[in-house]
RNA sequence: GGGCGGUUAGCUCAGUUGGAUAGAGUACUACCUUGACAUGGUAGGGGUCACAGGUUCAAAUCCUGUACCGCCCACCA
């Protein structure tokens, strides 16, 4: 089916002003991913919104493509040379990237393989990557727009490093994680003013301070206190010595210092820690780094240098210990950023990097979803985006790897020579300074502007891969190339319409699309957010490969196939909550396709039976029985679109599930199986292709394949293919309401006749029923045959009275021989109904002498409620008098 | 420390704007070899809708508080 759709190209769309464009733009999937559930659950909501749509007539393009996803893609490439022996050093950096390609070559694709095997509908033609060719221009293009407007710069602070792959990283990428560890409460020793200003250094006089990462400590420059805090006072004139290090360290007064925690006294390390670098820069501290970039220790670290910053972290406990000057130690839970692709626990450190400004690029971001123009559904993430937005810091893009797009900065070497002379690049002023010498340019330059030579260097540095992903509803068309076809479809399909995507990515992604969007394109990229819900295993914990409590979607493919899991996961994936999956849940997607192949097996099989000719589906409506079908069908393809409309696929998928097994199935077909007619023949299958339509989005494959059996069987003249068939629309018959009343009473009689037998413990035997009618003994006689077969009787007899009324409605009575067997359990039965009915009917009778009811609720309701109260004793009269006719 | 969710049948969850006798899937029980389907059919048991207040003629649904669970954000060293 999937080669079939692929090869008629009915996944394709161009800019076609016959009709209006519906987009969606993937969440382009990491080149190392593999499928997983959650991608699962987020391409199958956006397969079921692309088809649905393209049915409905719309121009339906679903933009695809990938990720370099430059952090995790060069650790995976690591690996690969790892076990070759080699270091990404030993070959280069050219090397390495000649690597990378080949690996990208390889693996690249894989997963856009594996969203065929779910069924993906994507425009695989205009499949996108966010380091080819076009795609670097335009972030090329971005970055020195930005830079040229003064939203990007280049500087000297503390920002998130990975020690493990040696990069910076933003404030997103290092993901806080709750760890278990100490608070170490050390003695610094003072010193002071002895008599004639002689220093005195008392190892009896110290400050205590606490910390968690002791090891900082090499690099304190400062011990700060709050202003307001009494109790250090005399500080302010000391000086403090800093152990082992045997440092003078200035106390400098703080607001940031809370006085309630620890001793109130802070060691200050201004490059370590982003507090202390705020404060370092506040009064002017010494900035002294500690470490190399792996977290080993450095030479300003003293005896320890050489040593991993948690091993110096013992070590240091030891001498500290030695020398009398842990105080004591409490367990503490601090929350540590974590490399959100290795896990390594972030260093905060002090470097050259180039940043964002964002504050800008905001305001128009929160405009636009405070405006109403783009929506979250579920809407409470609206507040979470305006919050991160209002609070939002710059985003550091440069990253110290070799898989990413270059940052597109030159420097002349010339220059840059003379301005080490001059200067050293260490302090505050970098910004200003590295401008002398420095290019930003999209392309090299010919020469330096400043002096003439010809001889630059790129900056090493290449750009967050997320500074490539907030492009992607835009740079997928092509901008900023200016041909035909890019403006002609970005006209066409900007803003795209919805965004499907978790909560994960919503400040790494959605929110920064939103920003792009406004800053390069003047328009919000999408109107719709759908947030969905995250994949959770069985004991609701997320699913991770590293937990090892994954579900392979490849492997449920396999078994129960792709429109399983599919349909499944629609089912469970109430709009916005977590999913909790286990084996048996896919079971009902297994269960629900195997119900609408073998339905369809056997509708094909009566035609052929009974020799009945289907040339097209131009039917009569005149049975009760088909006029209640079709308006079933017609109130659920009402409500499925409505669903669909409002993003709400489970109840979307319920709608059709319900009436498809339960009322087409259990009963339609139940009930004309054997009068299998021409007419009936075509209301059948008027129904089973109009319930395949509204299922196709969410089971593309086996609906498809059943549309297709059907032209081959029948001679109707249907559409191409399903995919491209057209969305259903409700029946225009004018029903006749009583005759559809009147059978849905039947129905429930024919139940109720079960469920008598099965009280009076006669299970399915055949009993003679007896029917007394005023009005409606036509409906048991013409129906007769259907009806004995459904509740499984051996005659209907008509009577003008009964000798006994075991079931009654308003339209009849009804009876039959039970012979000599036990009523106990019947009894019970009925008096618990009678108890029922009569609990229910004392609360309606209370709220209807309820005078506030009467006066307080709306007309409608207190007639409902009446109308009910009738009711409810016409049954309970009838139950009654059952009941004194076997007691 | 802030913010946001959740708490409904044994389990997993629906329940859109307050107006059923609170639903589904699954599990369980009974019966059914009805030639489309046992991945099926028919029926059944099982819920004081977390707790406490309040608003209302009427609350699973709205408000307040409490408890527990989960998530997100934040420079408590």
């Amino acid at each position: 089916m999937y080669a079939y759709w692929l090869d008629s190209g009915v996944f394709e769309a161009d800019a076609n002003q016959g009709k209006n464009p519906f987009c969606v733009v993937i969440p382009p999937p990491n080149i190392t991913g593999i499928l997983h559930m959650g991608h699962a659950l987020n391409n199958t909501i956006q397969d079921v919104l692309i088809r649905y749509k393209r049915m409905q007539g719309h121009e339906s393009l679903w933009m695809p493509g990938t990720d370099h996803a430059g952090i995790a893609t060069q650790n995976v490439v690591e690996r690969q040379l790892a076990k070759e022996g080699l270091g990404k050093q030993d070959i280069g950096r050219d090397g390495f990237e000649k690597r990378l390609w080949k690996w990208y070559e390889e693996y690249g694709s894989t997963i856009i393989e594996q969203l065929k095997k779910l069924g993906a509908s994507c425009d695989w033609k205009r499949t996108r990557f966010t380091m080819d060719e076009g795609y670097s221009e335009a972030v090329k293009e971005v970055f020195v727009k930005l830079y040229k407007k003064g939203l990007v710069y280049r500087g000297n602070y503390i920002i998130n490093w990975c020690p493990r792959c040696t990069t910076a990283l933003s404030d997103e990428e290092a993901a806080r994680k709750e760890i278990d560890g100490w608070l170490y409460y050390i003695r610094y020793p003072v010193q002071h003013t002895k008599g004639k200003g002689q220093e005195v250094r008392d190892e009896q006089k110290y400050i205590v301070v606490a910390t968690t990462r002791p090891e900082t400590m090499l690099g304190d420059t400062a011990v700060a206190i709050n202003p307001k805090d009494k109790r250090y006072k005399w500080l302010k004139k000391a000086k403090v010595i800093l152990p082992i290090m045997e440092r003078q360290l200035p106390v400098v007064e703080d607001k940031a210092v809370d006085p309630e925690f620890g001793t109130g006294v802070v060691k200050v390390t201004p490059a370590h820690d982003p507090a202390d670098f705020l404060m370092g820069k506040k009064h002017n501290l010494e900035f002294i780094n500690i470490m190399h970039e792996n977290a080993v220790l450095n030479e300003n670290a003293g005896e320890f240098a050489g040593m991993d910053r948690f091993e110096g972290r013992q070590a240091i406990l030891e001498v500290l210990q030695e020398k009398g000057l842990i105080e004591r130690k409490e367990p503490y839970k601090l929350s540590a950023g974590h490399c959100y692709r290795c896990h390594t626990v972030i260093e905060p450190r002090v470097s050259l990097q180039w940043f964002v400004r964002m504050k800008p690029l905001a305001k128009s971001a929160i405009e636009a979803v405070q405006k109403n123009k783009v929506k979250f559904y579920p809407v409470r993430w609206r507040k979470v985006y305006l919050n991160w937005m209002e609070n939002i810091q710059d985003w550091c893009i440069s990253r110290q790897i070799w898989w990413g797009h270059r940052i597109p900065v030159y420097y002349c070497t010339n220059c840059i020579e003379k301005k080490n002379q001059k200067s050293n690049i260490k302090n505050e002023k970098d910004e200003e300074l590295s401008k002398e010498g420095m290019i930003v340019a999209r392309e090299k330059p010919e020469k330096c502007p400043g002096c003439g030579s010809k001889e630059f260097i790129q900056d090493e540095d290449v750009l967050d891969t997320w500074f490539s992903s907030w492009l992607w509803p835009f740079a997928t068309f092509g901008w900023p190339k200016v041909d035909t076809t890019t403006k002609r479809d970005l006209e066409y399909f900007y803003p795209t319409d919805t965004l499907v995507t978790a909560s994960e990515i919503l400040f790494f992604w959605v929110a920064r699309m939103v920003m792009a969007g406004l800053e390069f394109m003047n328009e919000i990229p999408f109107r719709d957010v759908l947030i969905h819900g995250t994949v959770r295993d069985a004991r609701g914990i997320k699913m991770s490969k590293s937990l090892g409590n994954i579900i392979d979607p490849l492997e449920i493919i396999d078994k129960f196939g792709a429109d399983s899991l599919r349909f499944s996961l629609m089912m469970l994936a109430a709009s916005g909550s977590d999913v909790y999956l286990s084996d048996e849940k896919f079971l009902v997607g297994r269960n629900f396709c195997n119900k609408i192949w073998n339905a369809t097996r056997f509708l094909l099989l009566k035609i052929k039976d009974n020799n009945v000719a289907v040339d097209n589906l131009h039917f009569e409506l005149n049975s009760p029985i088909d006029q209640w079908v079709i308006k079933r069908l017609n109130q659920t393809i009402k409500n499925t679109t409505a669903h669909l409309e409002n993003y709400r696929m489970n109840e979307a998928a319920k709608e059709v599930y319900e009436f498809f097994w339960h009322a087409f199935c259990d009963w339609y077909v139940e009930i004309v199986k054997d009068t299998f007619r021409a007419n009936t023949a075509k209301v059948a299958l008027y129904v089973l292709l109009n319930s395949l339509k509204l299922l196709h989005p969410f089971i593309p494959f086996i609906t498809e394949a059943i549309f297709q059996l059907l032209k081959k069987s029948t001679s109707c003249s249907l559409d191409e293919g399903i995919a491209r068939s057209s969305w259903p629309v409700e029946h225009s018959t004018k029903f006749n309401e009583q005759d559809i009343a009147h059978l849905d009473s039947l129905l429930d009689t024919i139940r109720q006749i079960r469920n008598i037998k099965i009280d009076l413990g006669m299970g399915t035997k055949k009993v003679n029923l007896q029917v007394c009618s005023k009005k409606c003994t036509h409906i048991w006689v013409k129906n007769r045959d259907w009806i004995m077969r459904l509740a499984s009787l051996c005659g209907i007899e008509t009577k003008e009275a009964l000798e006994r009324v075991l079931y009654a409605n308003e339209l009849w009575a009804l009876n039959f021989t039970i012979g000599d067997i036990d009523t106990g359990s019947f009894i019970v039965s009925l008096e618990k109904k009678i108890k029922k009915l009569d609990d229910v009917s004392e609360k309606v009778s209370a709220r209807l002498h309820n005078r506030n009811f009467l006066q307080n609720a709306s007309p409608d309701t207190v007639e409902q409620e009446k109308a009910k109260y009738d009711e409810l004793n016409t049954q309970l009269r009838r139950l009654k008098e059952l009941r004194s006719a076997f007691t």
